[in-house]
DNA sequence: ATGGTAGCATCGCTA
């Protein structure tokens, strides 16, 4: 089961390259994340002519998460499972797809570290993990993959120096991310990638950065051991990040025996 | 020199 998650940075800015990148890589199972649609927006008939099913949970204009999948889409749960607080936006949507439980989440960024959106988005993480609890258990093949918005290594970004006291890759935040893995949930990239450095999944728009080989790797399929122990590979895109109109994520990929 | 770009419901916010 080839399995991606991608920050497609508005669905409708972005339709016609997300199409013919589905057709030439043939994904089963695709999370995307900011959509930027209301739900009567979404193209589900577009998807459903490349075989796939689909489910969206959006609110227009910002955040907006869905789940792709040409191996059955059921038990969708759109927000956090019951009885985690609600989130107000859209940022998460669980399905099971060909018997694995997936998730697509967009993490709230943070904005700055004295920001009250910085404080959300470690009580984000906080709800993360008590979904996972309610929702399902790290026996079972799960696979929760998005854009994290938290580059979990020093490894993941340029210069670690140079981001003293910005979010992304502050210690409460990559504490979040170790409960995650403490839960059960292995970083698939790392775990094919152990010695890797400075190969990112994001760049900013801005100053060139992307040619400038300046990003971060913030978009994570993480993974149950089960299903991370049989998985064959994962990438990074970075193709998809070129050329006319692309998004400032590149799609992160990975091979499961599921 | 605190810049720059892209997307959105565009004169202001989000990333």
């Amino acid at each position: 089961m080839r399995v991606v998650t991608w920050n497609v940075n508005s669905l409708r800015a972005r339709l016609e390259r997300v199409e013919a990148w589905l057709v030439e890589v043939e994904p089963d199972v695709v999370l995307l994340q900011e959509t930027k649609l209301a739900d009567d927006a979404f193209p589900s008939l577009t998807f459903e002519a490349l075989g796939y099913a689909s489910a969206h949970y959006g609110q227009g204009q910002w955040n907006g998460v869905a789940i792709l999948s040409k191996v059955g889409l059921d038990h969708v749960v759109t927000n956090f499972a019951g009885g985690v607080e609600p989130d107000p936006d859209a940022r998460i949507i669980t399905a099971t797809c060909g018997g694995l439980r997936v998730s697509s989440v967009y993490v709230p960024n943070g904005r700055s570290l004295d920001h009250d959106h910085y404080r959300y988005k470690l009580e984000w993480l906080d709800r993360l993990r008590a979904h996972l609890e309610a929702d399902t258990h790290p026996d079972r093949p799960v696979l929760v993959g998005g854009d994290y918005n938290i580059a979990p290594d020093d490894r993941d970004v340029v210069d670690i120096a140079e981001l003293a006291g910005a979010t992304h890759v502050s210690e409460p935040e990559r504490s979040r991310l170790a409960a995650l893995h403490d839960w059960g949930l292995v970083d698939l990239f790392r775990h094919h990638h152990p010695d890797a450095e400075r190969v990112f999944s994001w760049w900013d728009y801005r100053n060139g950065d992307f040619h400038k080989g300046r990003g971060m790797r913030i978009d994570l399929l993480l993974a149950t051991p089960s299903v991370a122990g049989t998985s064959q590979w994962c990438l990074i895109d970075r193709n998809a990040r070129k050329g006319k109109q692309p998004s400032d994520h590149a799609p992160v990929l990975a091979e499961l025996s599921v």
